[in-house]
DNA sequence: TTTTTTTATTAACATCGTTAATTTAAACCT
DNA sequence: AGGTTTAAATTAACGATGTTAATAAAAAAA
């Protein structure tokens, strides 16, 4: 019974036609409402031609995480770069963390609320090239620049570095996730939160 | 076809009687796990029952998450009182709400990342009384009492609450969720975050 | 006992991710 | 050309999810 055939000449060119259509997706109707189906009746082909060119839905999302990895990674090195200063280095590039998952919020959700294993074991996610993992080395880098240049405390840098991340990735998930309370202005607590991290809150 | 036919004699006792399979469901098969139907199926009832008791999942899920935020409303008022420095207070509150989310996770997972909208709106959350809000009141009071005693810097108590609670929050989010990532020990990172916190990581 | 109300069930729908079997189109080969 | 092989896409189906409507069964009220 089918009517139209298409033919998908190059298999590279396909998987970039689906994962564009899938952020397209992501973006107009949201992290909820996604699903493999939809995306399929949104390029017009049946669901299963997606196992094709992906092997699950994991390995889709996978993708569209490196993707949106890769783009936070560009921005992320560019803010590095521009400061010469470390440690405004260091309080630009967490700005910047929070500024992008409050205006990517699904993209945020899809990185690092989905699937909590996309990236393999520990071991695997530190070995395999990655553009979340890359993401992790410079943001490491720009805390070890600080370190080094003597404006943050002597201090394992590895868990300098994620208690840094976790607690900016902090204020983008709860106001993200937890829409029913009623939560001041973010850039305030953005700053705010920096602030505390890099002077404290004691007087 | 119905062999075995049951009644439940008084609504708020069967739905006690469910809410405490569903909670033992959750910890047992875990946050990923849990359906309606699984529910159903434990305590030998049709899925369809659940909805004389619940209006829909959501309806259930808010009452589980009640339940847990009593549990740890509980828990956060003896950390309160038990100190006498308010400012250890506080930092033993930020230390119980990372070590509850990180003990309790699939608990902590129905509370802070369900639905992002059962509680209402941010208006009614404020306003209806409800174990989640008197949590956060409890927390701000501690808060307010640092500042009152001059041991926290003077400053808009929402905001400066807010962000305490969404780095603890953060700490316990990513390392529940993305479980990929290498973390470093939850303790020293708990500990370490909270330490910044207070007195900041510059030197 | 008969009627009414409460409680529970069955059947069904729409959605989801995914697999197996099958058809269609293109590429290849004398 | 025509026939064969390979690649690409589809249909049908499975098991699971939340949820609704129609119905049966039991308890309570009359």
């Amino acid at each position: 019974m089918g009517v139209k055939q298409k033919r998908a000449r190059y298999k590279e060119e396909f998987r970039r036609e689906i994962l564009d259509a899938a952020r397209e997706l992501f973006i107009n109707e949201g992290y909820e409402k996604f699903s493999l189906r939809r995306l399929a009746e949104k390029i017009e082909y049946s669901p299963t031609t997606l196992y094709l060119y992906f092997k699950d839905k994991d390995d889709l999302l996978f993708a569209i995480c490196e993707e949106v990895a890769e783009q936070f990674l560009d921005n992320l090195d560019r803010v590095g770069t521009l400061q010469t200063d470390p440690l405004e280095a260091l309080r630009q590039a967490l700005l910047y963390l929070m500024e992008f998952g409050l205006e990517n919020p699904n993209q945020y959700k899809v990185f690092f609320f989905t699937n909590p294993m996309v990236y393999g074991t520990q071991e695997e996610f530190m070995e395999r090239d990655s553009m979340a993992r890359n993401s992790y080395f410079a943001f490491r880098k720009i805390v070890q620049d600080c370190i080094e240049a003597g404006r943050l405390r002597e201090m394992d840098t590895e868990v300098l570095t994620q208690v840094l991340a976790v607690a900016a990735h902090g204020l983008i998930a709860m106001t993200l996730f937890n829409r029913s309370f009623p939560w001041a202005d973010r850039q305030v607590l953005a700053h705010t939160l920096v602030d505390g991290l890099l002077r404290g809150y004691a007087p």
